[in-house]
DNA sequence: CTGTTAGCGCTTTCAA
DNA sequence: TTGAAAGCGCTAACAG
């Protein structure tokens, strides 16, 4: 007969079982430096750990130490595409190994703000998409928040480390459409004002392209999901004195959008306009014709972040990002 | 000045600012029932929280009720699409309105299993994509975890509450389908495994509306996203001595990808084959043709979610799941 | 109505 | 090497 209610195994029930104090199974159980434990005591605590079933209760571990094993990752809610999902799972799977549970919190359409969030969790570290203000690092260092990683930002200040170089994606974008010959570029802008942190440097790193090539800025509209709005766009390029002969989406979505605006409007790809994307979805391929693509490697960033924020935490000080040179690769298809 | 290590405010510290006992600021600060507070103190109380910037200590309150205010939603690595994404943030802005936090974790990948994770949060509920084994559910318990919400499931059991109903946009997607004429039906199935959970079900809707309509059972083929592997499916379909004449997609990625393949096999959508997808997408008005498909409400869906488990943490138990009558709309395009 | 007090389960000096 | 004891900050009996 099992009680209706569990009663936590505690530390305690351990040391009586294993007939030692408490101090002593939480010397064990953490492998304290310093302590020197009997083979045979240890055993006995590890074993009676194990027979009673016995898991540390995380919430006193983190009224102690005043911080617990958790990293906080604040996303917007509209970007949750594959791509952020596969760089979430990478995440986890790396915070993971290293003793650090990942959990994600979609910030906005809250109506208590963000800080309860960290109030809630008491997380080691927060990684968010976008820069924090200063008055929320601090109440996030009150809620004994070691670490604030900036994971992407629309313009790096201060307190952004780890930002991921995503000019290097607009780079590697019209650096593509430059060596097949275009000098006019067209830059198809997303729509969603979410987006904004990383559209930025995106369309910044095609100027960076445009600038180093000698060719003109690039001419920027934005284009929602539909093919009505991408076929203005198209419109509008190939209206120009000057016309655009290729773009650079910000996405594949938004490509994908491109793509179906330039058949509404009788524009044949790559022919007509070439049109390259970023992120390389899994539905990239499916694109008629397939869409050229700039691959992002996740599980090395997911690495480069999980090694930069655990040194963090260990050192209790910012370190060096590490170099993220080959984060990218352009995927050639049909398309540009 | 500001101190490097910032103090953490506690509620002795705000009970000395007003000029009263520590449990006069916990009653004041909790509203607690039946403790009626002048409104002197209460107003002194709250002034000096505020001026003090005092925010409670969830671990504490964890530590001491043994359970926190979290809600934690364990997802599978791979099904984060846009779909899922719109209904977590609907799930987050929910939970938020009644004073939960969201946190989402992704299961899978990790060395420590998850159950380090409901021992790491302490939720109140956790909200799984499919069926929690007995084991797992009892440490769950005994990590104070209340309600335990099963999403999604292959195969409702004894603990598969909240299930939604997915089986009905099988059913819709063929209903669609015979009412337009089709007598052999074809299943689009997903490749990957972690997504079976979802399939399984639609497909059973799918079988149930053709036994219902008195047609042959769906012919399943699984299908990649990759136009090649969609194109084998197709032909097979074709080549059939009863050939099917339109197919029911797992989702609108997997419909994409038929739309690929039959470009690819000479195939004409709808005239040749008929396809229906799933999920409305953000991309599916940009196929061409575009997507019929059928649209989730996921924010009536949320809202069901939110007011089931809200009520089981209130009553101790699972109440009866609320109709969730109209969560889907079949949007008819070109393609079916 | 307000204050005192006893823990929640754990870590970590300090003494034995 | 092991044990006793002092809290971390909060809540909720209970006493005043």
């Amino acid at each position: 007969m099992v009680p209706k209610t569990q009663k936590r195994v505690t530390s305690s029930d351990v040391a009586r079982e294993a007939g030692v104090a408490r101090s002593t199974v939480s010397y064990v159980l953490n492998r304290t430096p310093h302590q020197t434990i009997p083979d045979g005591t240890r055993r006995r605590v590890l074993d009676a750990a194990a027979r009673l079933g016995y898991t540390p209760s995380a919430a006193a571990r983190t009224l102690k130490r005043g911080r617990s094993d958790v990293v906080l990752c604040i996303v917007k809610p509209w970007p949750l595409g594959s791509a952020s999902g596969l760089l979430l799972a990478e995440l986890t799977a790396g915070f993971d190994a290293v003793g650090l549970t990942l959990v994600t919190h979609i910030e906005g359409a809250g109506v208590r703000g963000v800080e309860a969030v960290w109030n809630e969790i008491a997380p080691a570290a927060v990684l968010t998409y976008s820069p924090v203000d200063p008055d929320a690092e601090r109440t996030m260092r009150a809620a004994g928040v070691q670490c604030v990683a900036v994971l992407f930002s629309g313009e790096p200040d201060g307190s952004a480390r780890f930002v991921r170089p995503d000019a290097r994606i607009g780079l590697l974008q019209a650096q593509h459409l430059v060596a097949a010959g275009h000098a006019r570029i067209g830059y198809a802008y997303p729509e969603p004002p979410t987006l904004r942190d990383f559209a930025e440097p995106r369309l910044e790193g095609v100027r960076a392209a445009c600038a180093e090539a000698g060719i003109a800025a690039p001419e920027v509209r934005t284009v929602a999901l539909d093919a009505e709005s991408a076929a203005a766009a198209i419109e509008h390029w190939r209206g120009m004195d000057d016309p655009v002969t290729a773009v650079c989406a910000y996405n594949d979505e938004v490509a994908q959008a491109l793509i179906a605006g330039a058949r509404l409007a009788g524009v044949g790809i790559p022919n007509d306009l070439a049109v390259i994307g970023a992120d390389d979805i899994p539905t990239a391929r499916l694109a008629s014709p397939p869409l050229t693509t700039i691959a992002i490697d996740h599980a090395a960033e997911a690495r480069r972040i999980v090694h930069d924020v655990t040194s963090a935490l260990r050192e209790g000080v910012a370190v060096e990002a590490t170099d993220p040179a080959d984060l990218f690769t352009t995927v050639v298809r049909e398309s540009a």
